[in-house]
DNA sequence: AAAAAACCTGACCAAATAGTCGAAAAAAAT
DNA sequence: ATTTTTTTCGACTATTTGGTCAGGTTTTTT
């Protein structure tokens, strides 16, 4: 039986439970949301996100979460419960914040407004919490097994509204003709590749580490191809041309 | 010291053995290439690339490798002595098949030829060798621990190589100005995405998982979106047309 | 102030797992 | 045929790790 007191989580009978997930942990009795609990909860998930992105979940010890957030291991148990708990949790908070770059595709905007700000965006998060892409992208690596429900509803009710949204624009001769849905594909690649494979990144542009310079290069380049993409533009925007026509190369000062 | 016989790799002090990859594995005496051995060690790699794709190194096990190969564990540790020793083999064996790709981009070429030819062959790779694919993924994505090395030198060199060929494909006026090596990123995300994020691109595509028809129409998209960034084309190519081109907008030339 | 609730934590398990060993079977070499 | 090398594999071990727990401390409520 569960012991620490809000462990809870009655009837350890599967270890592969099946929560629901965005239902918000139907779990731990998260009481109130009492001072200290908020604080250190949100300790934990900061320790937790950078922990399970380097080590993925298996990797990924609780002694070193523990570590990381300067707290007893036992004090993590008696927040989340479980390490599966904590990691759906972790889950949770990134995904939130995944989803919501959607709204910049609204009917009545410019298209090349919305993809700018939309790649902006994801850039941004890219740029702020590499960590938490990186724990996303090794969740879906290894089968999204915590997040496929998420995946299949709220994920592709969004994607199929923002590609209806995009078909609309084709049709009315506002973009080139693309496949909306491939489009996102792509638009989600390109972006978090530098978030996910950030060494591989660095390590071929003789880097020890990407900087905001690289990252604002990789911006600009992905507006480029995601506008020319779209038959939005053809020049490169005035913002830093990758290549001045003629020239030759003077890429990133 | 080591048992079985061959699993010697002396010297066992460090855990982090910064054995130089590439340099083909200075370990075990793989002696010759004894018929058994041969079959055997391509069993086990067989094994191991579906399984460390699915579960990453640590959620890995010797075990569930055993038992994929249908051979005792003790096997495994007899021909590849440890787990890292294996895990490095194989990682050897994927990045084989990595950078081979790039031969394609040949000065002499037309570029659009050069690119056409170059995703089609990593989409192949994508189709074919998913798992591969996602072990790759997988060891980007956590520090590239075992092969960082391997990036900065023999990637990073074939990669400038290339670049400067589509450096000179652009100063030639053969191609739009992009970006080169930004513009290699965008390739292996594009199409890569397809293998390590199958799982999410079904969810959203709404099938229960990728199939052939998909990887079509993933590789049309793709070449519609690398030709029209290169200034290489400006209505997509035959093959499948994503809308009708019944639309205006005769973007850029 | 006193009672109750929430929080903290060192010490302690049981299970899982990488790696080992020894002895026997199979193959190859002589 | 005999020796030598390679291969097989059940059983064993040391270590790691998720999770528990009892009793203490702090905070909140009444």
């Amino acid at each position: 039986m569960p012991g620490g007191g809000a462990t809870a989580q009655k009837s350890g009978e599967e270890p592969h439970d099946q929560t629901p997930l965005l239902a918000d942990v139907p779990a731990l009795p998260r009481s109130n949301g009492s001072r200290t609990r908020q604080l250190n909860e949100d300790r934990i998930l900061r320790a937790a996100e950078a922990v399970f992105a380097e080590a993925g979940f298996n990797g990924t010890t609780m002694q070193a979460i523990a570590e990381a957030a300067k707290l007893p291991k036992a004090n993590l148990h008696y927040y989340f419960g479980t390490k599966e708990g904590l990691y759906r949790a972790l889950l949770n908070r990134v995904l939130d914040g995944w989803v919501d770059a959607f709204d910049h595709f609204q009917p009545d905007r410019e298209p090349a407004d919305a993809f700018t700000d939309y790649v902006r965006d994801k850039m941004r998060f890219t740029r702020q919490r590499p960590m938490a892409s990186k724990v996303f992208a090794n969740e879906i690596i290894h089968g999204a097994q915590h997040v496929s429900h998420y995946l299949k509803t709220k994920l592709r009710d969004r994607v199929d509204k923002k590609a209806a949204v995009i078909a609309d624009w084709i049709r009315a001769g506002k973009m080139a003709p693309v496949d909306p849905h491939h489009l996102f594909f792509s638009l989600w690649a390109v972006t978090q590749t530098y978030a996910d494979f950030d060494v591989q990144v660095a390590a071929v542009l003789a880097k020890p580490r990407l900087g905001r310079g690289d990252l604002d290069d990789a911006t600009n380049h992905i507006l480029m191809l995601v506008l020319r993409t779209c038959g939005l533009s053809e020049a490169p925007p005035g913002a830093r041309p990758e290549t001045r026509p003629e020239t030759r190369i003077e890429h990133h000062t």
